[in-house]
Formats: structure tokens, C-alpha cells, sequence
DNA sequence: GCATGAAAGCTACCCCGCATAGCTTTCAGG
DNA sequence: CCTGAAAGCTATGCGGGGTAGCTTTCATGC
């Protein structure tokens, strides 16, 4: 029996592509450690449980998501920026599903996960800056444009636009929508 | 061993009960069944599996919203209208976050259900023909209104606003944004 | 080179939750 | 009051998460 070479780090790394190609739901300590090439129980030289692993799954695709926002905004401002940061974090939601939806079931309960979203929240405090936004005026206008996209992603991702109209059409006008309330 | 008086109708109640007390989490068979005065087998007799049961719950949610939605609609047009809809929609989704949580798992997947929710967005298109919108342009306004609000109630009663910020106040400017949108 | 101990891996096992099998009991209708 | 459909029960199966405890690897120091 020789070395699988695993730590920590890969299996997050093979349980996020887990995710990816088969769904959250197929996060299972099975397929897991098939996928591992390892023995189930022996996953737990790894990781405490799955529950803590899905924390550091979490934890891994905020700060994902956070680095992709981040390059998105940088060198743009007011409209660009809101707009930028808008369509990349839908991208990102759209193309990683099951990365996506592993975050707002983690983001609450482990501090790790909700301390690295205040930095994600950070890119979108920044972006309104340019706008004058402060203090409460950015909180509202913050959760104006959580509420939006990620609602927006959700409904996408779960199939909740069943009409055939065009999803980007929506979109564009979700953005417009945000932008002059912005003003 | 005397009967509990079930049926199909009333388990469904109960489940929906108890949800609404422990959370979605917390609907297993053993809790419903000890909720509703029987053995866990036993309630095989009124449903064939549980995640039948959910679809047959998250039916009745979706007519519950729709009912409450179309009450909150009559008798007013434009923007009374939208507001007094998005407004009672968050109130019910956050009086009822485990019922609400049902739906968009059972949405999909279930035919029933589905046509269920078409009832609802239909309670959407209707408000918006106020304004004109018909088709497309409607269809595109309906998902903008959806995606707000559904995205606002599940960052709220997913515990995604940790700031001190009033709540009420956000609200109060998402549906601000969504009336400019319609104009 | 080889002894050694920490850590990776394994098999065997347990618990819990959903579900089925099949028997017993109720109770409405003839 | 007989009877059969349906409600209820206990016993059992099956699969998923998790633990115990042994075996094997392999980096380190002599």
C-alpha cells in the first residue's frame, strides 16, 4: 500500500473539483475518497469531518471569488467598477455552481469563512467609494447590490429562469437597475 | 393501539409546522413522526418518501404565498402595487423562513410545484401590466423583482447582514431601486 | 545502513436515518 | 356481526458518517 501523498490542502483541492464536476450533493466521504484514492476512514487523517471540511472548501472559494473581484475592479471606478464587479461575480457563480453554493451555508457559522467575506464585502465598500459612499449610506447600497446578484446567480444557477428570454438581457438590466441607484 | 386520525393533508401541516418551529434541518422521520403521534414506519401510509413529502409541502407554500401575495396586490396599481407585493412577500418569507426554504429546492425538480410557481409569477406579470410591460420587457422586469427580493430575504433570514445597519431601511431602498426600474 | 517513531493507510465495526416487509388492529359498510 | 381495506405496529435491511486500533511507510538520527 504506498502513499496517496495527501494532505489537507490537495483534498480540499480534489473535493472543490468534486464539487464542480458532480454537484454538491455528491460531496460524500465515498466519493470522496474514491476520487482521493484512498479508503474512506482514511480521509480522516485529513480533516476532522466533512462538515469542517466544507468550512475550509468555503473558506478556499471566498477567497477565490474575493481575487477575482479584486482584478476585476482594479483600474476602473464608479460605473465601470460596479459593473465590472457585477459581471465577474456572476461569472464566477455561473461557471462554479457548487463551489458557489457552498459559501452562504458556511458563511454564518464559521468565523474563518465570515471573516474572509468581510474582505470580499470590502472590494464592493471600495468600488462605491468613488461614489461618496459612506459609513451606513455603502452598508445599504452594499447589501442593494449583494441582495441583487446574488439572487440574480441563484435563481440562474438553480434553473429558476425557465422562459426562454435571454438571461443575459435580464442581466444587463439588473446591472442598469443597481447603477441608478446608485446616483 | 388506537388510530392518529392521519391522512395525507394533515401530515403535510404538521411537517409544515414543524418546520416553521425547528427549521428545514430539522424535518427527519423520526421527528415527524413523534410529532405526529405515530411510529416512524407508519407514516409510509400517507406518503411514499420524504422528499415526496417535501414537494407536496412546498405546493402548499407556493398557493400559501400566492394567496398572500394576491390579496396584497388587489385593489392597488403601479407602485402601490409592486411595493405592497414585495413588501408581503419578505414578510412572509421571513415569518416562514423554513417553509420558504422549501420552494426553490422543490421548484425545479417537481412539475407540480412548478406550475404552482407560474401561478405566482403570474401575480408578478399582472402588477406590471400597469406599467405597460407585456412579454419580454415584462418577463425581464419580473425577473429583476424576483431576483431583489429573493435575494434580499435569503441574505436576511440566512443571518448575511451582520451589520448594525437597520434592515428595514435596505428594504426600503431595494424597492426604491426596483420602482425606478419600471419606469 | 539501519533503527525508530510519527503519521498515512487499512479493515472491522458502530450508530443513525430512511425505507421496506409483513403481521395485527381498527372500523365503516353490508 | 362479518369482513376487508387501510392504519398502525415491530423487525429488519441498507447506506452514509465516523471511530478504534492495527499495519505499513518513510524521514530522521545514530
Amino acid at each position: 500500500m504506498p502513499r496517496a501523498g495527501l494532505n489537507t490542502e490537495v483534498l480540499v483541492g480534489v473535493a472543490l473539483d468534486l464539487v464542480d464536476e458532480k454537484g454538491l450533493e455528491a460531496l460524500s466521504l465515498a466519493a470522496l475518497a474514491d476520487r482521493a484514492g484512498v479508503a474512506g476512514p482514511s480521509l480522516y487523517k485529513h480533516m476532522g469531518s466533512l462538515a469542517s471540511l466544507r468550512g475550509l472548501m468555503a473558506l478556499a472559494v471566498v477567497r477565490q471569488l474575493t481575487a477575482m473581484c479584486t482584478t476585476a475592479v482594479m483600474g476602473r471606478s464608479r460605473e465601470d467598477a460596479v459593473e465590472a464587479l457585477m459581471r465577474h461575480y456572476r461569472a464566477f457563480a455561473v461557471e462554479h455552481p457548487g463551489r458557489y453554493a457552498l459559501v452562504p451555508l458556511n458563511a454564518l457559522q464559521d468565523p474563518a469563512v465570515a471573516a474572509a467575506g468581510a474582505e470580499l464585502l470590502a472590494v464592493f465598500g471600495a468600488v462605491l467609494r468613488a461614489y461618496g459612499l459612506e459609513g451606513s449610506e455603502a452598508t445599504h447600497a452594499i447589501r442593494r447590490m449583494r441582495a441583487t446578484v446574488h439572487g440574480f446567480v441563484v435563481l440562474e444557477t438553480g434553473g429558476g429562469f425557465g422562459l426562454p428570454e435571454d438571461v443575459e438581457a435580464s442581466f444587463d438590466q439588473v446591472v442598469t437597475m443597481v447603477l441608478r441607484s446608485l446616483e
